[in-house]
This record gives structure tokens, sequence and C-alpha cells, in this order.
RNA sequence: GGGCCUGUAGCUCAGUUGGGAGAGCACCUGGUUUGCAACCAGGGGGUCGGGAGUUCGAACCUCCCCAGGUCCA
């Protein structure tokens, strides 16, 4: 049977018994930020195992799409080495929410098992919890099962009894637990690790496989350890695949199901060697094949490889693939075409894979092909040059590699070195040190595993000892570093308040209330009952149109006024939310204001206006961004002010002009058909099941505000914002910066409605300026520039060749006033309108004109004195350009240096430099 | 979030106690010659990633920012 066939018999077999096929859920799990990946059938129902969440089923199944790698569970240093290890697999599993119980879930699995999958009997065996003494509560036998079991006609001696490690299932240390049981299939004594023919189960010597795992959610645990059972018990089963498919498909190793196989031959065609005749090149088909399946799916699921959480782990994953199919043939590394393999092989089941989206994985892949080949090439080289130290400094005596190998690069340069190692050094034993290891792997990302291959044909050893200590230096900062993160927490006074106040948000239908009771007035965190004029207060009323900063939306600001007056009684700088509930308004008093005085809540209406404006086109941006860059952008962060508006993205690479425009287009379109935005108020599940947006991390009640461009068929989003009508309300919209904020993440800003209008007055004003400046039309100041930018480097050419030149004819002039001290032919003169640069020419010409000498020249260039040295060469030995320099430059309080044939110095005092100029014969005539 | 590395001509990169911005390839002109990376001579091309500081003087030292790489959390 394939694993299509298993997939589909097994939700046909519950969907017949009344339950609901739910599709699998994203690798990345939504509104769970302690997992790293989805890695169980229920984690997508995981709030309704709770309580926390309602669905229109009781009684559900799924094949649930399954990543372990990275956080708690982390099989990936097994996977390939074992039979049954994956970074990546699927769940099957049916699951009842308070519906049945064991007196069904047991006889079904039975039944699917035995009859569906028609798996021989006396293959089979099952478990049961057999109790538990506790500290607080004894868990009994679960006897239930135990039963049941029986009465589906296992036979007593195939039923065991496990313990709680086995056999005992709970969530975290409090909430919902229970016993589980499971089916196991022996696999005959051929699949013993241990090369057991007679051993009897339990043995966990390989031969016996969990296929299928029963929790009964049966117990709720206190904080004390306590249990009580549940009104409503539950059931949570997950069958891995892989398994099943081995099972039905008489394999030892899942590796060898239809699952794996097609790939593995993928693996064949792109490298020369066969599977089955190594078991070390086993391994790495294994791992090729199986991180080839992990990171399409983690890629069809919108995770990038990135440096940090995800995305990280996700390069280890493609990087780990990449080098084993490396070792597998080191001339034609393409991973991406095992990943082509992998879509080719699972679109069937996952539509997503096959068409653009898919198109868009193999595009990312061979992307991270290519930054790894790049990494190793350059890791490699840095390597060889540090053996090559290593070998260079080892004694003379023993041997000398060819100078020619140190020129030699990779392949090449790694052969002379381990011949060199051979001939000169056998036997003895030449340590590399962990450290400069650590360096490569740390700074240049060179592997590991790829460090040891190549320092072991070298015949050098690597201090790993001294790699880890390293690693563990490294890692003792990051977690140093990370203390400072604690978050700020509101006011106690505001903590109380929320248990008796809840403020009622007015303000999506109205910009003004009226009889707003204030119901609580805090000054610097502490309540109070009074505030006088001209006081800074926060105010919290029961019910307000101002909205209090969040989802990026800034607060409201406005003004308090007395009841059926135009008196203004507070003046609002600010709204914020210190606890959820609770609305403070930040306020500088303009009257007397007393707790349970009544007031009129007005706020400023054209600056909400502006925001609107920018929150509005902020969902326009990011259902543009998604159409245009993919959909793997989501927004990771934003402001709406009603200035501007910034939006942050997760994104792998720049965005191009091209990009930009288009996007500016998109929006800008759908700003001109004047669509309708609409606020639709809905369960979450339903809001979700129409494919709205929601916020990673962001926490939402069971009714939730869904905001809907254009019938939602260009933008649907949940949030609690406010919005305009229509989207031609937004005027224009303009994108005026793109930049970066991390690794993987972009930003851009934009401005809308008269914002634009103002930017392009700014431009327009500063174009004039330009305009008038460079004296041209409106129309040619472009041109204009482009010709003063040309003129203006063609004159300081020009002036530099004439400085050259004036420099020339000075010179010829000077070597007349070459004085003799002791021998050496002296020039020591001032010259003017010289630059440094036009010196130094001088110098050279002199020199070359004086034969042998010594050249000193002196100029006074904006304020500054300068001086420069030269001396022939064949007098260096006797001169130091340097030192004269520095003793002639100090009468002029300057400092200078050099090399000993040209030295250059400044100095402070420009008044003193002929003083300087004429002390260097007698400096000279010292030295000699 | 923290650490390390990199950014120099169109491309690949040199550039050490801070003191003349360079090579190879590519490009242009002329010559020689024409068979697979032809040769010879000459030439153009640089905000040394950006900014601030230290210094008489910064590609080089310090700080901040930007971009890329990489490891840890």
């Amino acid at each position: 049977m394939n694993s299509d066939e298993i997939r589909s018999r097994f939700l046909k077999f519950f969907e017949r018994r009344g339950h609901r096929i739910v599709r699998s859920s994203s690798l990345v799990p939504a509104n769970d930020p302690t997992l790293l990946f989805s890695n169980a059938g229920m984690n997508q129902f995981k709030d309704v195992f709770l309580g926390r969440e309602k669905r229109d089923y009781t009684r559900a199944c799924s094949s649930q799409k399954c990543v372990r790698a990275g956080g708690k569970h982390n099989d990936l240093e097994q996977v390939g080495r074992t039979r049954r290890h994956h970074t990546f697999f699927e769940m099957l599993g049916n699951f009842s929410f308070g519906d049945y119980f064991k007196a069904e879930a047991i006889p079904w699995a039975w039944e699917l098992v035995t009859k569906d999958f028609a798996i021989p009997k006396e293959k089979l065996y099952a478990t049961i919890f057999e109790g538990a003494m506790q500290p607080h509560a004894d868990i009994p036998r679960d006897s239930e099962a135990y039963d049941l079991w029986r009465s589906v006609g296992v036979p007593a001696e195939r039923i065991f009894e496990l313990g709680m490690h086995d056999n005992f299932w709970q969530m975290g240390d409090t909430g919902p637990c229970g016993p589980c049981s499971e089916i196991h299939y022996d696999m005959g004594p051929e699949a013993s690790d241990l090369g057991h023919t007679n051993c009897r189960f339990p043995c966990d010597c390989g031969r016996y496989v969990e296929i299928w795992n029963l929790v009964f959610m049966q117990f709720d645990r206190d904080e004390q350890g306590q249990l009580t059972p549940l009104p409503r018990p539950s059931i949570d089963t997950g069958a891995g695949l892989e398994r099943i498919a081995a099972v039905l498909q008489g394999k030892l190793s899942n590796f060898d199901t239809d699952l794996f196989m097609p790939l593995i031959r993928e693996v064949e065609e792109q490298v020369s060697a066969e599977y089955g005749k190594d078991p070390t090149l086993d391994t790495s088909f294994r791992i090729v094949a199986d991180h080839a399946r992990a990171s399409t799916f983690l890629i069809s699921d919108d995770v990038l490889p990135s440096n940090e959480g995800r995305g990280y782990v996700l390069r280890k994953i493609m990087r780990r693939g990449m080098r084993h199919i490396l070792l597998l043939n080191p001339e034609k590394p393409l991973f991406t075409a095992v990943v082509l393999a992998v879509r080719n092989l699972m679109g069937g089941a996952y539509p997503e894979l096959l068409g653009p989206a898919g198109a868009h994985i193999s595009k990312v892949v061979l992307d991270e092909e290519h930054r790894f080949q790049r990494t190793v090439r350059v890791g490699l080289e840095k390597l060889e040059d540090e053996l090559w130290e290593i070998v260079a400094t080892l004694p003379e005596e023993r041997g000398r590699v060819p100078d020619q190998a140190m020129t030699a690069r990779s392949a090449r340069a790694r052969e002379v070195l381990r011949q060199a190692y051979i001939q000169a050094y056998l036997g003895a034993k030449v340590v590399f040190p962990g450290e400069k290891a650590f360096r490569l792997y740390d700074t240049y990302g060179l592997p590991r595993d790829l460090i040891e291959e190549v320092t072991q044909d070298t015949g050098i050893t690597v201090d790993w000892a001294g790699f880890d200590r390293a690693m563990e230096k490294q890692r003792e900062r990051a977690r140093a570093s990370w203390k400072g993160a604690e978050k700020k927490t509101a006011a106690p006074a505001y903590q109380e308040l929320a248990d008796k106040v809840q403020t009622v948000f007015d303000g999506y239908t109205q910009v003004k209330s009226s009889d707003c009771e204030i119901v609580a007035l805090i000054q610097k965190g502490q309540p109070t009952t009074e505030a006088k004029a001209g006081q800074e207060i926060e105010i919290v009323l029961d019910h307000t149109p101002f909205y209090a900063e969040s989802g990026g939306q800034v607060g409201d600001t406005g003004r308090f006024f007395a009841p059926d007056s135009d008196q203004e009684i507070a003046h609002i700088t600010d709204t914020y939310r210190p606890v959820s509930g609770v609305t403070a308004h930040k306020a500088t008093a303009r009257d007397t204001l007393r707790v349970g005085d009544v007031v009129t809540a007005a706020i400023d209406n054209e600056r909400r206006d502006a925001i609107r404006r920018n929150h509005t086109a902020t969902h326009l941006l990011h259902a543009a961004l998604r159409t245009t860059l993919g959909t793997h952008v989501k927004q990771a962060g934003s402001l709406v002010a009603p200035d501007r508006l910034r939006f942050d993205f997760s994104h792998y690479a720049e965005l191009g002009e091209q990009d930009l425009l288009d996007i500016e287009d998109l929006v800008n379109q759908h700003v001109l058909k004047n669509e309708e935005v609409r606020t639709d108020l809905m369960d979450i599940d339903k809001a979700l099941a129409t494919g709205a947006m929601a916020l990673f991390g962001e926490k939402y009640g069971d009714r939730v505000r869904v905001l809907s461009v254009d019938d939602g068929s260009f933008s649907r989003e949940l949030c609690g914002g406010t919005h305009v009508r229509r989207t031609g309300d937004i005027g224009l919209f303009k994108i005026v910066n793109e930049g970066s904020v991390a690794a993987g993440t972009r930003r851009i800003e934009a401005i809308t409605g008269l914002g634009v209008l103002e930017h392009l007055r700014k431009s327009d004003e500063a174009l004039g300026m330009v305009g008038e400046t460079l004296r041209a039309k409106p129309g040619e100041v472009v041109e204009a520039a482009q010709r003063l930018s040309e003129t203006e480097k063609k004159l300081r050419k020009e002036l530099d060749a004439q400085q050259m030149k004036r420099a020339a004819a000075q010179a010829g002039d000077l070597l007349d006033q070459a004085r003799d001290i002791k021998g050496v032919r002296v020039v020591s003169a001032r010259v003017e309108g010289v630059s440094r640069p036009a010196m130094r020419q001088m110098v050279d010409q002199l020199r070359a004109r004086l034969g042998s000498g010594v050249i000193a020249l002196g100029s006074v260039a904006d304020g500054k004195a300068a001086l420069i040295i030269g001396v022939t060469q064949d007098l260096t030995s006797k001169l130091d350009a340097g030192k004269i320099v520095r003793q002639a430059a100090a009468l002029m309080e300057g400092s200078g240096g050099g090399r000993k044939d040209l030295a250059e110095a400044g100095g402070k005092n420009p008044e003193k430099l002929d003083e300087c100029v004429q002390s260097v014969p007698g400096i000279i005539d010292k030295m000699l």
C-alpha cells in the first residue's frame, strides 16, 4: 500500500465515523510562541483541548506536518544514522474534544490496523498504563483500557503495562493529562540492531516499533499536583505515517518506503555513488533525502533561511543536507534538484508545493546553495592559510614544503600540504589550535566536520577541547546579554483598577462622546481623587472615543469639555492602555477635575483622519507587498502616526527600485478605485476560515474585527484600529524610505493624503532652490547639475596639473641653491602655492635630478605649515628623513614622520616655517 | 538580543608600528598581428560603504550608522 493511500484511508476511516478532516496546520505554530515548529498532530487543537476555543465539530482527524529540530525535541544529530529518525514527518491522528472516549478510540484503532491495513494480529502488541504512586495523588492502573483491548480480541499475553515515562501523557506541569496506550509492531529478528534472535516484547533493540499512540486526556492537574477527573475527557492519537508505511510495505527502515526511495534515487542521479554499497555513504544519502523534505516544507510554510530563530534552524538543516551531498559528489552539489524531487513526490498530497509558490521554494534553496558554496570556499581558503602557517613554522631540518605550495589553493593546496606532512613529519603530532578552529566556524561558518576532514588529510589534529571551550565562552556571552530584556510593568494602581473598571471604546462610530464619567485619576502612578488646573494627570473614563495606542496605531489627542459647554477642562496629549481593558488619557488639567465628574470627550478629528488614512494604507501596503514579493512577507512591526506610517516585514533581500514602484502603483490603483473599506465583527474561527491575516504572537478575543478592502479580495486582516470608509479617502500613497532593520526584516516608510502634498511642495522647493543656484530652468536642472559636476571635475584636474607644472618650474630654480654639507648635497627651500601632493612631486623630481642628496621643502596652505623631506636611496643608511622632519618640525610645534626616504610633517605655527626650513642643513650636519 | 569577520577601479582582490591608492582582468586609443584568455605602447576610470572624532596628516586608530557574511541565544 503506497503512502498516499495510507494517508487517505486513515482519514476516510475516521470521516466515516463522524470526524471532520482538518487540514494540516502550518509548521510555524500560530499563536504559540513557546513552540518552534509544529511537532505533533494535536498542536493546532491545543486551545480546543484546553477549552479556550470552540469549533463547530467535536471529532476531527488530520495528517499533520511536523518538524523536530531545534528546541526541546532535537533529533537532528540522529537523522540518517537510524531507521526512524526524521527532521520532517507526518503524523496521522484522530481527536475527540469531549466527545467519545476510550470505548470508541481503542476498537477503532484496532479495526483500522487489523482490517483496513490488514496487519496480522500476531505481530501486534498493546501497552497500557500500569498506575503510579505520586506525592499528592496516586494514579490508578488503566484497567478500562486493558479490558477494551481484551474485548477486541488482543490476548492477555500481548498486553503489557508500562509506567509514567512511557505511558502517561501531560501537556505541561499543570493542565490536562492522562494515561496512554500504544500499539507496537514486531518487525522480526532481522530488525534487531543488537542482533537479538529471540528477544521478547518489550525490548528496545529496534525490533518492536511503536506505530500508534492513543492519549486519553482524563485528568486536570493543579499546582499542587492533584488530579481531578475532567468532566468531558478527550482523545488525542498519533501514528507516524513513515512508520506505518514501512510496516505496510514490508520494509525495515522508513527510508526504504515510497516516501523516501524516489528521493534517494534522485540523489543517486545527482551524484556518482550508489545507495546500499557503503554504510557511511548511505547515511549521507538518508540525510540528504530527509533534509530536503524538511527544507521543502519549511520554506513552503514561509520560513526563510536566516541567522536567527526558526530561519536559523532551517539554514542548519539545509546546509547539513548540502554538506552531505558534497560528501557524495564534490563535483556537482545539487541539493536544489533533490528539493525539486520532494515537490514532485509530495505535490499530490500537498498542492502548495507546486505552481508559483513551489517555484519560490526552489529559488530560495538555490540561493542558499550558492551562498553556502561561497562560504565554504572562503572558509577553506582561510583554513589552508592557517594550516600552511603551521606546516611552515615547523623546524627546518624536518623538511620543507616547496614555496610554490604557498600560492596554491583548495584541492591542490591541500594535496601539497598533505604530501608535505607525510614526507616530513610522519609520526610527529601537530596540533591545530582549538581557538583557530572555532574562529573558522564562528566567523566564517565553516562546518565543524569539514574542518576535521581537511585537517585529518594533513595529519594534523584539532584541539577540539579548546574549540568547545571557545564555544562555551560564546554561549555565556549570549546568555549574559539576554538578562537585560525585562518588561516594563504597569503601575500597580492600574492593575487594581483593571479588576473594577473596563473602559468601553466607542470611537469606531463617533469622534465625540458625552456623559463620560471620570472613574479614576492617576498621578505619577498613584491614584488620586482630584487634579487642579495646570497639573499633569492621567484620566480613566468609563467610555471614550479616544483610541489607545495599539497595533501600531498611535493614541489619540483631543480635549475634554464640561457637559453641555465649550469650556475645555482637560487637554489630552496621548492615550494608552496601561493594562488590558483600561484606557488612560495623558492630560494637562485646565480646570479642577474630580473622580465622579462627567465630561464630554472629543478627539482631534483632523489628526485622527490622518491616522485613518495611514492605517488603511498600511493594510493596502501589506497586501501589495504580498502580491508583489510573495506570501512569505509577514508584518513584523508597524507604526501608524498622523504624519507617516512605518511598516516592518519579513523579506530576504533588498527591494529593487522597480519593486518599490510596483508596490506604490498597486496601492495607488486600489486607492483610485475608491473601494469600500468594511469592518465586520465575527468569531475568530470564522475570520480565520475566510483567510483573514492574523498576526503571529498577538492575542485575540473570541469576537474579532475583520477589516476588508474591496470585499476582502485584496486585503482582509484582523484589526482593531480605525480606518477610512473608502480607499479614495487616502488621497495618494507615496513610499519615502526603504531600508533594513535586521537580517531578513525590511522597513518601508510612507506617507498619504496631505502628507504627500507637503512632501511634493518640499521637494519642489528644494528643486527650485537648486535650479536658482544653478541658474537653470526647472526642466533643465538635471542637465545643469551634470554639467556643473563635470566642469568641477575637469577644473580640479586642471588645477592639479597646474600645481604640478608650477612645482616642476620651481624645482628647476631650486636645484641651483643646493648646498654641500659634508659631501651631501642639500636643497632646503620654501615654496609658495604648492599643494602637498605637488610638493611630493617636486621632491621626486629634485631627487632624480640631484642624483644623490636631501630635499627639504616647506609651504603654507590653509593656515597650516607643511614640511616634506626627501632623501635619495643611497643616503638612507646614514640619513633618516623621518628623524630629520621630526626635529625640524619641533621648531613650529609640529610633528611628523614617514619612511626613511620620504617624510612629511605639519606644524601649528606657520610663521616659524622659514626657521624650520633653514634649520634642516644644520640638522643634517649633526647627523653625519 | 549579543559576539566575530568583510566593504578599496566595471569585476577579483593587494595595500603593517598612520606619511605618495595599486595589481590582474575588463574598457578606450594607436601599433603589431590575425586560431581559441594574443602581443606591445599609451590612456580613461576611485566620495577607499556613509558620518563624526583623534592627528600636522586617516584606506589604516576610536565611536556611531548602513550593507553583506557567520556563530551563539
